[in-house]
DNA sequence: GAACAATTCATCCTTTCGGCCGATGCGCTG
DNA sequence: CAGCGCATCGGCCGAAAGGATGAATTGTTC
């Protein structure tokens, strides 16, 4: 997610936004009617769209400050192991001493894409362990 | 071990020779008489001595080459941590990416013994994993 | 559009780690 | 000698990590 696919995220918020116009159409209807607190009904909105906000907001704002690994990180070296990005951002957190599900968290994927990084970064570095891999890296100067 | 008993170690390696000698006498008269081939003897003789040799040997050396923890090592920190020579031993090990049982077999001893070494490191650096007792380690100089 | 790399996610299984408990032996100090 | 720190070892248990596959989506490139 993230730095993939912003036209997809935009499409779905809008057909989102649509899906539940139409609902409130409906909820209109059916409890305006039966003379259901305004307040509730309000509040429920609020609380569906602004979730809906967070979540298009993480998407879209994840691209600005995804590129955060504050180092001159060899670049040779990386680009001749074809670590990816994403890779290179678990990589830094993991160095940061952060287990895999707050890896997950931090990067707000789930803990099997997390697994994967790690392990194509183990191979990668021809490592078995995290700590073997943090110590390979560090010396190839692409953590710090 | 190691560093705490060379007497005990010494004592030991005594008494095993003794044994050892003794049992030669008695393997003498058993096979001797049954007219045994000699090189077959020699050879379990010098096989016997030899793997006591090299386990005295690491045992006696290992004081020397043991407190090989190459850097100034904030020393500062280290004492205000409480924390033990071989506890850095081990805490060094593990910053070159050996697993426990890599430690255990370099240090010359058992897996329980490390695994409460790194316990105590991680209450002592107040960590929960690995990586991040390094990361503490590291920030505070302990470690390269 | 096919081919490809990157990213995402899942399941199953094994190994390793870490937490928690208790125990022993040695050396030093009050 | 009693107490304390250090080092050693064991067992049990749950959580985390790692290995092996398979698969879907998106963006890029030819």
């Amino acid at each position: 997610m993230i730095r993939p696919r912003p036209h997809v995220t935009i499409l779905l918020y809008g057909l989102s936004m649509a899906v539940l116009l139409a609902g409130l159409k409906l909820v209109e209807y059916r409890f305006f009617v039966k003379d259901f607190s305004l307040e509730i009904l309000l509040g429920i909105v609020a609380l569906l769209f602004a979730s809906l906000g967070v979540w298009a907001g993480r998407r879209l704002s994840s691209p600005a400050s995804t590129s955060n690994v504050p180092f001159p990180s060899n670049r040779r070296e990386i680009e001749r192991l074809h670590i990816s990005p994403r890779e290179m951002e678990v990589l830094d957190l993991m160095s940061r001493g952060l287990s895999n599900k707050e890896i997950a968290d931090t990067l707000f994927i789930s803990l099997s894409t997390v697994k994967t990084h790690t392990a194509s970064l183990f191979q990668k570095l021809d490592a078995g362990r995290r700590t073997q891999a943090l110590k390979k890296a560090r010396d190839l100067g692409i953590i710090s």
